[in-house]
DNA sequence: TACGCTCTGTGCGCCAGCGTACATACGGCG
DNA sequence: CGCCGTATGTACGCTGGCGCACAGAGCGTA
């Protein structure tokens, strides 16, 4: 596992600490100590936002053990999920881009740390790190292929399987088998009405695939969950687990979203 | 509007041509030379198709009065449209992000021009051009956009709506009122069955916005059919008219699709 | 303990799009 | 000219999700 010291500089961050965002995890130590430097540790809550739709994009975060997803929003109607970013992702491609603005919204689906960086300083360590373009550039690969998934998941697949992906996609993010969520935003994420997930949520929960109380649900059977999802799931996690990543020191480094 | 003579090499190009992709068009002349050496015109008929899922891109195209679709195969399913490209854009954006392989199927809509270059060339201009890789990545957003944004409107538009908006961006693609295209065709691109295609095309007829006839579609009243489209088509086309694109010497050159 | 808020479950009429089948129109080709 | 393949138009039963309304259930708080 990689472990930074940060002995040379005086740091927010006091001890010795574990990367735990798999993008910066995969930087070279060179490369990661510049950055380190202008990295600010934050707690996201709940419900906070983090970016709203055509305003300018003032931090790049990287989650750690928090969960953020973003939301497009279509005139008058209720948000759409195209993107859920953990520990594995950034939030801020636009900057990367050239573009200032943040085209979504970003909102804090799962409260926990996240590390962020001023835009202005990340533009700088952008052009400066090869190494981190190439990651971010990996990364923007892949969340087009999940984009583009989600499109047509969306457009096919019913609700049910939908909300199979959707909470193992969670799972996979938050590594844990638990986590609170309302079927009201369950609702917003897949682009349907709440009824509709209370239908397919008892559904799972009948075939003891899920338990679900009150904004509390659990995964109790990850196999059948998976099987109960459309392949949309495996497609994108494939593409994530093929990907071959980091300082190529060791490639067994990162095999899955669960590993750093 | 931008010409380049190639008057210094052996080229290609034997004449004086405006430079028929916006994306190319925006590029420095330094660049542009640079680039115009490894690039090869080729013409694109219908139905041809230049990338398959999975397969590794062998050239980077940049379509310029030629029309090209992006396709994602969902598991048997139908296939289903999430990018359209035209003289605005290139195709084998996963190439500037690091990735060999096309995650779509990339279908000729419309026969026409395209200039191409192979991949490794490709890619050692891209690490030397800065402009190049300004101007791509201002694209690669754009395309972000108009997937997050077909996504969306997928989820929540009727077919009548999302059928105008196609031949909308189509129209500002060919820059034509006219073109070729089978009810079956535009069943695939929005994800729908033909028959859907036929009802949502003959309303549009019978309020004489569009002209339908064997495969051959004009488009007679483009204000009504903005009307009747959503709003998804405004939003995708604002985003490309508003970014900054080329070397800054005349900021109104590219104000639309419509201008090279 | 009682109230109120939030979250979840159920019912019902409605409609867009599905899936399928079949009918018609156009146009090229022998 | 007649044939055939392709493109388009129409019909009909089915179903998933919409839109709305309302009922119960858990939990915090006064």
């Amino acid at each position: 596992m990689v472990c930074v010291t940060s002995q040379r500089r005086p740091s927010t961050l006091k001890r010795i600490v574990p990367i735990a965002n798999s993008l910066l995890a995969a930087l070279p130590d060179r490369d990661y100590r510049r950055l380190h430097a202008r990295l600010e540790p934050v707690t996201l809550t709940f419900g906070e936002v983090l970016y709203h739709p055509g305003d300018p994009i003032r931090h790049v975060y990287f989650p750690t053990n928090s969960l953020v997803s973003l939301l497009t929003l279509v005139e008058g109607h209720t948000a759409l999920e195209i993107g859920l970013v953990g520990r594995e992702g950034m939030l801020g491609i636009p900057l990367a881009l050239g573009t200032k603005d943040s085209p979504v919204r970003a909102l804090v689906q799962g409260s926990g740390a996240a590390l962020r960086i001023e835009s202005a300083h990340f533009l700088g360590q952008f052009r400066q790190s090869a190494p981190l373009q190439r990651e971010i550039h990996r990364y923007i690969h892949e969340r087009m292929v999940q984009i583009t998934q989600t499109a047509a998941c969306n457009r096919f697949h019913h609700v049910e399987a939908r909300l199979a992906r959707w909470l193992l996609m969670t799972r996979d993010r938050v590594q844990s088998d638990q986590f609170r969520l309302t079927q009201e935003l369950l609702g917003c994420m897949l682009g349907v009405l709440r009824v509709a997930v209370t239908k397919a949520a008892s559904a799972l929960q009948r075939r003891k695939l899920i338990h679900y109380r009150r904004g509390q649900i659990s995964i109790l059977d990850g196999q059948g969950l998976e099987a109960a999802a459309c392949r949309c799931y495996q497609v994108v996690k494939d593409v994530h687990d093929r990907a071959p990543r980091g300082h190529s020191t060791n490639p067994t480094e990162h095999p899955s979203w669960s590993t750093i």
